[in-house]
DNA sequence: GATCCACGGGAATACACGGATG
DNA sequence: CATCCGTGTATTCCCGTGGATC
């Protein structure tokens, strides 16, 4: 055995006496590359895109499901691979036959929370297909477009575009729309939303619709114990708890492993490295329902996230107004935005579901009555993953 | 010099309440 | 009694500015 062996196994005592070994196979905003039990979603979004695997392009489609089924988890899995063998057979194509054989088409994967203008849209589906790094200012946002489509006149194959989270709320629907029917002949868009298609723009324009369910609880438990021998120290969640937390998130893999986190914070902060009833409990009840994706959450500006931060630490008496929890946050050290500008944040995030707004009871004072934000997103969980993000 | 986009500041508007008015 | 008004807050809306980058 040499040094670096006995090393190793020395770091992986010490490792294994730690509950929590590795924060993001915890995480709700990780996606893993297969992930599990969703077999049958990957089977229909393999139909779906079966036009790819002859060199030809599929049609417009409308991936939809509820919160937490697993849309973005499957779609980005199957673009990241199906990129990857797409951009291999164009290389090998090139080096032997480069005869009439079809190019394949380029599969990029947007997500709209973190590509929210037209601008960085564009830029991140020329950036995804072309070798040159495309720059992030002192152009302009017709030009990018005009790039997009000169490029894609001239290549063979074509792209498929998955759009994410249509109906974020910081997307204009409208807009996006039109970007989408303005896109040229060659590039085929792949939406992915929550809304049901009778309700949705983007099933309408589109020729095809997939329905991706709720996990099923035992599929969920499944994705629970995986994560946490991923993310856990050896034997630190037991099955039954994983069936509470299944049970509890009713389908939600999001609100799953916001728990099963939040969980293990509370456990850990016990010094214990075995997960209780109490610790699942804790954390449930700790996670607003129906709450907003913690990825929606993490993609907003950096100053916002900042006033976040700042608001999951605050008490009860602080956040008893909107202008006394503005006022409150104002004084943090790490914040050097003005009282107003706060405010308005505050305001907006309670416009965009990120916070809640609820009228105060009382009321007894002069003016208008006060409202109070309550978040809409697991605190522990949010609060870690920017820590660790710093 | 151009461009994107996050910020900031503040004006405009909405609302609550008590008291005055017709 | 119904309505209007004044005052004080809360909330929304708009648009110019400036940092970062090419």
């Amino acid at each position: 055995m040499d040094i670096d062996a006995r090393i190793r196994r020395r770091q992986h005592r010490a490792d294994s006496q730690r509950l929590i070994r590795e924060h993001g196979a915890l995480s709700p905003v990780t996606h893993v590359e297969d992930p599990s039990g969703r077999g049958p979603a990957i089977e229909r979004l393999l139909d779906y895109l079966d036009p790819v695997f002859d060199g030809r392009l599929p049609p417009n489609a409308y991936v939809h499901g509820p919160f937490g089924a697993g849309k973005s988890a499957v779609v980005t899995a199957l673009f990241a691979r199906l990129d990857d063998l797409s951009v291999q057979s164009q290389s090998v194509i090139h080096t032997s036959t480069r005869a009439s054989t079809p190019t394949a088409p380029r599969l990029v994967y947007v997500d709209l929370r973190e590509t929210p203008s037209e601008f960085a849209f564009y830029r991140r589906v020329l950036d995804a297909v072309v070798e040159e790094s495309i720059p992030e200012h002192g152009v302009g946002t017709e030009e990018i477009r005009d790039r997009l489509h000169e490029h894609l006149d001239r290549s063979r194959g074509g792209v498929v575009v998955a759009v994410d989270h249509v109906g974020s709320p910081r997307v204009d629907t409208s807009a996006l729309r039109d970007r989408l029917d303005s896109l040229p002949d060659d590039a085929r868009w792949l939406a992915v939303g929550r809304d049901a298609p009778e309700a949705c723009p983007f099933a309408t324009a589109a020729t095809e619709t997939i329905e991706i369910d709720a996990y099923r609880r035992r599929v969920l438990i499944d994705v629970l114990m995986t994560r946490a021998s991923e993310g856990l120290a050896q034997g630190a969640l037991e099955h039954g708890l994983a069936r509470r937390i299944a049970g509890w998130a009713d389908g939600n893999a999001h609100d799953a492993l916001a728990a099963l986190f939040a969980a293990a914070e509370h456990t850990e902060s016990r010094d214990e490295t075995r997960l209780s009833a109490a610790d699942v409990d804790a954390a449930c009840d700790a996670i607003p329902r129906p709450d907003v994706s913690l990825g929606e959450v993490l993609a907003l500006p950096a100053n916002k996230r900042r006033v976040l931060r700042a608001l999951v630490d605050l008490d009860a008496e602080e956040r008893r107004s909107v202008t006394a929890t503005a006022e409150s946050i104002g004084t943090d050290a790490s914040i050097d935005l003005s009282t107003g500008t706060i405010e308005r944040y505050l305001y907006e995030l309670a416009e965009s579901g990120v916070l809640e707004r609820v009228p105060v009871a009382d009321g007894g004072g002069k003016g208008r009555t006060p409202s109070r934000v309550e978040l809409r997103f697991p605190p522990t969980v949010f609060r870690k993953l920017y820590d660790l993000r710093r």
